[in-house]
DNA sequence: CTATCTAGTTGACTGTGTCAATAGTCAATT
DNA sequence: AATTGACTATTGACACAGTCAACTAGATAG
């Protein structure tokens, strides 16, 4: 798919802005009796306990040759000690000496002091959350994935919000759906809060790297409250697709189910929702009933799902 | 306020990771036959028409030592052209040639495309707009704030999602209101959604710098729908506090009900939010009652306030 | 008119970034 | 057992970046 021009204007506006911050924060560096790339072999250093030169090298984009009279400067300095040589001769481990260490502990209080004053100090509480979840989504989106345990958990204040905010998108850029879906979930979002404790209902966040991946919930049935449970709104965020997370969810919902005395799960989805049917699918669920109907914008097929527990 | 570890490790884990991802994005800047601060300054010459030296040695954050050599150097491969000096004779004016402007053009192209196949086109739609929007966020959070021009506009797809969330998390950290607060929300804004389009409805989005600045919405009132309208959810971002948008968006408000024929607007709110009071009263509205109550996990008072048209 | 700024140049020097050549080491093969 | 290819580290060479200080020429204020 060919990329905005304007979505390349606000990328580089944001490279040229952020290579001025982290110039800025590099700064304060200079106070240090280290240059900047001693202070970053430094600190890989200290964070790994050891490693060669050619690691740390290829790390922080160094080329060896410059790494090797970088670091002959350090151990001459009393910073770094070359470690006996160990099985692979070829390779020379490295590690800290105390002094190293000391001055790897004074580095970082420097680092994390510009941080601090020199971008979260200005900001209130909500901004500062505003920046460390703007910074993780960037990291999320670019970083290759990580293998972060996946939590799942109760949801917590303003994620109501959130999550008819990005299935209201979500549905409207890959479905093509209007603004009736997004007024449509959010009622079924407050029917959800509304809902008494009891019978049993619950909602799950799918919790990743620290972000929302997809969610889902549990709330009785409007026809048998009592006997039958209705599963709503699964989704999973397209950055964390293809990890099983729908599935995930859909199996604590049908355990949380069954433990709650439930005799049988119902829930409606469409049938353009290709991937959502595979799990249902999977996870035992039957259809039984489908019906065209127009709704958000769209012709749709409507499609209503049980699993007898 | 002291800044939480946490966040400081977030940030500084953000700084070095993007400092690798500008660091890649440079790499392709190597095909050129310009050194990387040759084709900074080229660029800063480009966009800005003409510049003196030292304006972009100040806007680069480079030595003017070593600005005066590198300018002699693109003077010397015909990029650069030193005008004819102005009034004052100490500095002077330089500018692109034909051929540097061509040679612009060419880094323009590179560093577009290296931001584009780099970053954006590994992306879905979705992660796109997911990608420029925290970036967008970041600049408004770190940056000064610019004269960009206020817009009220109608609310898109995912923006009442986006309203519920800002709001329910931002009067849980100002306020310490509760869930209940959130859940209330909700119902309220899946209300608004659900009114007809007659009696007349509307809200409105403050938008500045491509972000959600503030909102606010008018529906008729619950006990006389025809002749009273009530405003509700005003709310400013706390990163555009002190730009008169909350004013803004009451003055629209009034203007709108005015010209749909109603009568009176009536508000609810409660006495904790203090600048909300102050420019419902700098708008004529005056206070009808008082009431203690208990909500959102806080004793409360609400207040009752009403302006006739 | 003098003192004080400001813009830009120049010299000196350290460190960075890059390329290419070299020596030592290792693992797999023929 | 010798050979080959790949890898690690070192070194020389050189252009450029970054910093500091001295210096010239022009502007500006009292």
């Amino acid at each position: 798919m060919s990329v905005s021009a304007a979505d390349v204007a606000q990328v580089r506006a944001f490279n040229r802005f952020y290579t001025r911050i982290i110039g800025l924060l590099e700064e304060g560096m200079h106070k240090s009796p280290h240059s900047l790339s001693e202070a970053r072999v430094i600190y890989e250093l200290g964070k790994r306990g050891h490693a060669t030169s050619s690691t740390i090298a290829e790390e922080l984009d160094m080329d060896r040759g410059q790494m090797s009279r970088l670091v002959l400067r350090l151990v001459d300095q009393g910073i770094v000690a070359v470690l006996p040589r160990s099985r692979d001769r070829r390779s020379t481990p490295l590690a800290l000496t105390s002094e190293g260490d000391a001055m790897f502990r004074r580095l970082n209080e420097m680092s994390d002091a510009a941080a601090a004053n020199g971008l979260l100090e200005p900001l209130d509480e909500f901004g500062r959350r505003d920046l460390v979840s703007a910074m993780r989504r960037i990291e999320a989106l670019l970083a290759e994935p990580g293998d972060e345990p996946l939590i799942l958990r109760p949801h917590r204040i303003g994620e109501i919000g959130w999550l008819i905010h990005r299935q209201g998108l979500l549905y409207h850029l890959e479905q093509g759906w209007n603004g009736e879906f997004e007024t449509l979930i959010t009622t079924i979002y407050a029917e959800y809060e509304a809902a008494p404790a009891n019978p049993p209902k619950a909602l799950w966040i799918a919790e990743q790297d620290g972000q929302v991946a997809g969610s889902i919930f549990i709330i009785p049935a409007a026809e048998d409250p009592a006997g039958t449970a209705q599963l709503r709104m699964l989704y999973t965020e397209p950055a964390f697709r293809g990890r099983g997370i729908g599935k995930r969810l859909v199996e604590e919902a049908v355990r949380f189910s069954r433990a709650s005395g439930y005799k049988r799960i119902i829930l409606w989805t469409q049938d353009s929702l290709v991937s959502a049917r595979r799990i249902y699918q999977g996870a035992g669920f039957t259809l039984v009933r489908e019906e065209p109907h127009r709704s958000f914008g769209a012709d749709l097929n409507g499609q209503y799902w049980a699993l007898e527990l």
